[in-house]
DNA sequence: ACTATACATAGATTAATATCTATATGAGGT
DNA sequence: ACCTCATATAGATATTAATCTATGTATAGT
């Protein structure tokens, strides 16, 4: 397994205000402005967390106009599903087909 | 979702060092001496890892004479899958039967 | 009782990270 | 050109976390 990237990926994730934006973004796309209202944090702070989402490749974004928007990037998804499998099942059986894109 | 706890678990895996300590015991039972072979840090280190690991209830222990003992807390493994599923899937249609113990 | 082994705790240090304010960049409208 | 709105970057600060050394506790054997 490759414990360097699944560990970025982890630790994306682990922080309460980013999963909260994941689960924003996990059914619709959505620019950084909309974001930011569900927050009580500022703005730099925000792009600081997508950032750190995008730079782990959680989510994607494009940028139109003034705005740029994001989504959850599914693959990572399907990535990290697989990832999370391998560590925790020695024994497992799941071997569902999880939607690759 | 619960975040909080979701996201203690999240930290408590964020770590290379105990992502590999998961993987050793995920399919054995292994004293803490056995564990900290594989390593280069520290005995009061690896204590450290074993308790943020446990505390999260990631693994489980029990003493036998001087020897701690751990194990992969497979229950955890189901609960984090389904929490990961929760927070990914939009529209995921995988409800595969995790084992649960 | 003494010793050795396995593990835990305390306290210090260093590194990573979440947040802020201030400022810069980029894009559209007048 | 200028202004406004959306986002990014720089730099500072505070908190968290990983690691160490030193020491404490618990258990077993002699």
């Amino acid at each position: 397994m490759n414990y360097k990237n699944y560990v970025n990926s982890l630790k994306a994730l682990s922080d309460e205000n980013r999963l909260k934006i994941i689960e924003l973004i996990s059914d619709k796309t959505l620019c950084a402005c909309d974001l930011l209202d569900h927050f009580d944090f500022t703005q730099p702070t925000l792009s600081h967390h997508m950032k750190v989402l995008e730079d782990a490749g959680i989510v994607i974004s494009y940028r139109e106009g003034k705005w740029k928007h994001y989504s959850l990037n599914k693959e990572f998804a399907a990535g990290f599903f697989e990832n999370t499998k391998q560590l925790l099942s020695s024994d497992f059986e799941c071997v569902c087909d999880y939607e690759k894109d």
